[in-house]
Parts: C-alpha cells; structure tokens; sequence
DNA sequence: ACTTTTTTGGACATTATTTGTCCATTTTAA
DNA sequence: TTAAAATGGACAAATAATGTCCAAAAAAGT
C-alpha cells in the first residue's frame, strides 16, 4: 500500500495534518519551531507565509522531504494569485515556455 | 499572414516592441501614460511592475487587448518566481490542480 | 568633432505590504 | 466547569516596492 499524494492540499494544511497526526498542539510543536503558536495557528491556515527557514524546520520536525513542502507552497502562491488575478489557466503554459526560455538564453 | 505570437516575451519587452515600433522615445510615451521615463524604461527592462492602472493605460495607448497585457504579465511574475526558486516546473500542474480545487470549493 | 536627445541606472524618500506578537475571546476536551 | 487549545483582531516593527530626481552613458543628428 502506498501513501495517495493530494497534491491539491496547501501547504498549511498539510502542516496541520502532520501536527494533527502526532496530536500535539499548536504550543508544543511552535516551540520547537521557534515561533508564536499564532503564528503557527496562522500559517497553517494560510493566513501567513512560511519563510525558507521555517519550511526547513518543519521538515526536520516532521521528518519530510524539505523540497516538496517548498514546492507545495509554492504551487500554492501560483494557485492564490491565479484565482484572485481572475487569470485563465493558459497563462501556465505561458510561463512554461517562458522557464524554458528564460532558462536556455540565460548569460546571453 | 497572421501574427505570430511569442509568448516567451516579457511585458516589458512587449511594451518596448510596441513603442520602438512606433519610433516614439520614453519621453512621450511615459508623458501619455502619466508617469516617469525612468520608470517606464525600468518597467520596459522589469525593473519595475506595471501596476493594474498602467497596464490598462498601456493598453488604451496602443490599442492592444488589455487582457493579453495582464496575462502576459502575469505569467512573467510566475515564471520569474519559478526560476528564482528554482522550483521544478511540475509545480505548475500542482498549482492547476490546486485552482481547480479551490474553485470548485469556494463558499464551502 | 560637437551638440542634442534618449536611455540607463543609482540613490533615496515615500508608500505599501508583510510579519510576528500580544492578548482577549471562542472552542474543544477532560 | 474549568483547563487547555485554537482563533482572530489589533498593532508595532520589519521588509519590500514604488516612483522621482539626477548624473552619466549611449545613440542620433548636424
């Protein structure tokens, strides 16, 4: 049995699954993070951003790949400012191709 | 013959293309929309964001469609943020995903 | 070569946005 | 019903972005 990715779960609230999951409270696991549990309240429903550092220190926590709570949040950041920019879903594609080319042409 | 639309141009290189076009200097363009030519020789090299207003003005100034002007930018933004993460592009199927959601969960 | 116009880019004050904390209130669970 | 946990508003502090001014560099004109 493998474990089913929701990869359309933010990173907030997959913070809170894994805190959940361990039954620990807001309190506890803030402190080991070295924050405010409001903060960490906040976070988790995406009411404030997690810094680089803070995304490292979840994953040392929580024993999780660092490099995909990144890219959760940052898929996230994309998702948010799509829907309130009311864009249509063509300009990923858009973006992709300029990656790509922003990326071959770099230093010249 | 139709025009072919390179969709790996910026919006600043595309405001740039557009002026030069028209062999018009920073000068009265910016004087037109009202603000600096520094400022818009800095938004031409995305130095600086158009805000909303600017894009609009823009738009009314060389008759093009002000949508394409905003999705242009906006993608832009992303693949900017995208790079400078140097986020894997999978994060743009992650973020569809993720829009789909949402939109489809909004008010409950 | 000289002058004028255009463009670039740094410095900087101003404005806007975001952050993190405190604390009172609400909710949950014991 | 009381103790612990979570929420959420207010706000000062920190950070980031904006737009202007101006001097220097580059390009165009004569």
């Amino acid at each position: 049995m493998q474990t089913v990715k929701q990869n359309f779960i933010s990173f907030g609230e997959h913070l809170r699954t894994l805190r959940t999951k361990m039954e620990l409270p807001l309190r506890e696991v803030a402190s080991h993070l070295g924050i405010d549990p409001s903060l960490l309240a906040k976070i988790e429903r995406s009411e404030r951003q997690p810094t680089k550092q803070l995304i490292k220190d979840v994953a040392n926590y929580f024993h999780v790949n660092e490099k995909e709570l990144q890219n959760e949040f940052l898929s996230d950041q994309i998702a948010y400012k799509i829907i309130d920019e009311e864009a249509d879903l063509e300009i990923l594609k858009a973006a992709e191709q300029k990656v790509y080319y922003l990326k071959t042409h770099r230093n010249g």
